[in-house]
RNA sequence: GGAGGGAUAGCGAAGUGGUCAAACGCGGCAGACUGUAAAUCUGUUCCUUCGGGUUCAUUGGUUCAAAUCCAGUUCCCUCCA
């Protein structure tokens, strides 16, 4: 079945939405944050795990299974649910990412995208309707159109003319999609021009998408552009529709842009973080691998009641991490996501509550703490 | 007892007259990371009051100049007796 939104409220004062998304694998609340597994797993960590920290969708990508093991060894499967034994919603970005980090501007026509297969140097073209070929085959719940994630800064003539094509990559991809049970989002661009990111959700909005999403952030802008091209794309959207934050993840833009009318988001921060050693917490981040925790035989935080923290200390978990062990890297994508989504939960509860911009204020009064002032 | 080889920063290891406070790797100390080519990448690692000061087993010598050449001493390795 396709994905249901549901607007439960608004928040008094901000744009800040509370929800309920219906899926094939159940209801889940909105806010939320789904976790990325580009290679379809959440890295270091198991499907138990992932209920464990209360995941609900998670993130897997077209790009990266077409390549391997490829879609038709996952539909052998059964498709990427039992392939990856994952009894829980399931997202998968389009590979217009890989268009940003993979491709360069030579390599984009009308047709499509040809990449240097970065596996083993072939070139191969991902066209939009291929993409979703490959994700109706792969079935995911929710597919994404095929878009140009367009780096940070761009001129507006590019961005126009960008704008234009992921619209009409968006309505190929429509014409091509042909999974019943398998819902399509499609991508808000436009950079940090509010006529653009305007015209492409309304075009958007025609089509009629199941979803929408709002691409081309964090892809190297400041962080109050940022939030500008979230206010431009959310508010030309329709509001009984689900609206997905592409990419993003660093807590305090977690924070605004729920105040700015963001529903889902997704980010691989907390798992590449914690191979990397470092640490969310509600006083901020910090790195385990500092020597100053060395001797220190408290939990990662107080606050959190993950599995890590209810059973491990810093001075062991910093032990993993420095001898390169996986289990280190396990806890710590375990508490980081946990993390982000506790972190949705409270603003959910605020958003019921009206006290959003309260809850902002403190938020970074304990995040940013003496730094700030 | 004899013959040869070697000793370089925390460790390993380049360097064989000036461009050497000394490559590189490891280890140490920090930093970055936002739809994952990322268990990756970057910086730093003799002391310093940032002017400079002391280093290449050790002592002495040659030279304008020595980690590099010469001699003594100590220790280590290999082979022969």
């Amino acid at each position: 079945m396709k994905i249901k939104y549901e607007l439960i409220k608004e928040e008094k004062h901000t744009k800040a939405r509370l929800g309920k998304i219906s899926t094939n694998y159940g209801t889940y609340d909105t806010p939320m944050f789904m976790p990325v597994g580009t290679n379809a797993t959440v890295k270091t960590l198991s499907p138990e795990e992932l209920k464990d920290v209360s995941a609900g969708i998670i993130l897997a990508n077209t790009y990266h299974l077409w390549l391997r093991p490829g879609e038709d060894i996952v539909d052998a499967a059964g498709g990427l649910h039992k392939f990856m034994n994952y009894n829980g919603p399931i997202l998968t970005d389009s590979g217009g990412f890989q268009v940003f980090s993979l491709a360069k501007p030579k390599d984009i026509t009308e047709e499509g995208v040809t990449f240097k297969n970065h596996l083993n140097g072939d070139k191969i073209l991902l066209t939009p309707e291929k993409s979703i070929q490959i994700q109706n085959k792969l079935d995911s719940d929710i597919a994404m159109s095929f878009d140009e994630c367009v780096g940070y800064p761009s001129t507006y003539e590019y961005m126009q003319k960008s704008v234009e094509r992921t619209l009409r990559w968006a309505q190929r991809g429509k014409e091509a999609f042909n999974n019943p049970r398998q819902s399509l989002f499609g991508i808000v661009q436009g950079g940090e021009y509010e006529d653009l990111r305007r015209h492409c959700a309304e075009e958007l909005s025609k089509m009629d998408f199941d979803g929408y999403s709002i691409g081309g952030t964090s892809v190297g802008e400041d962080k109050p552009t940022m939030y500008k091209m979230v206010e431009y794309s959310t508010k030309y959207l329709p509001k009984n529709k689900v609206r997905y934050l592409m990419g993003v993840g660093d807590p305090i833009d977690i924070v605004e842009n729920v105040i700015r009318g963001v529903d889902i988001f997704d980010c691989v921060s907390p798992t590449r973080l914690a191979r990397h050693g470092n640490v969310y917490t509600k006083y901020g981040k910090f790195n385990i691998r500092n020597a100053k925790y060395k001797n220190d035989f408290t939990p990662l935080s107080d606050e959190c009641d993950c599995y890590a923290c209810k059973n491990y200390t810093k001075a062991y978990i910093r032990h993993l991490i420095i001898a390169n062990e996986t289990f280190g890297a396990r806890l710590l994508s375990i508490h980081n996501i946990r993390y982000l989504i506790h972190l949705t939960e409270e603003l959910r509860e605020a958003i019921k509550n009206d006290t959003i911009l309260e809850y902002r204020e403190q938020f970074i009064k304990d995040y940013y703490g003496k730094e700030e002032k």
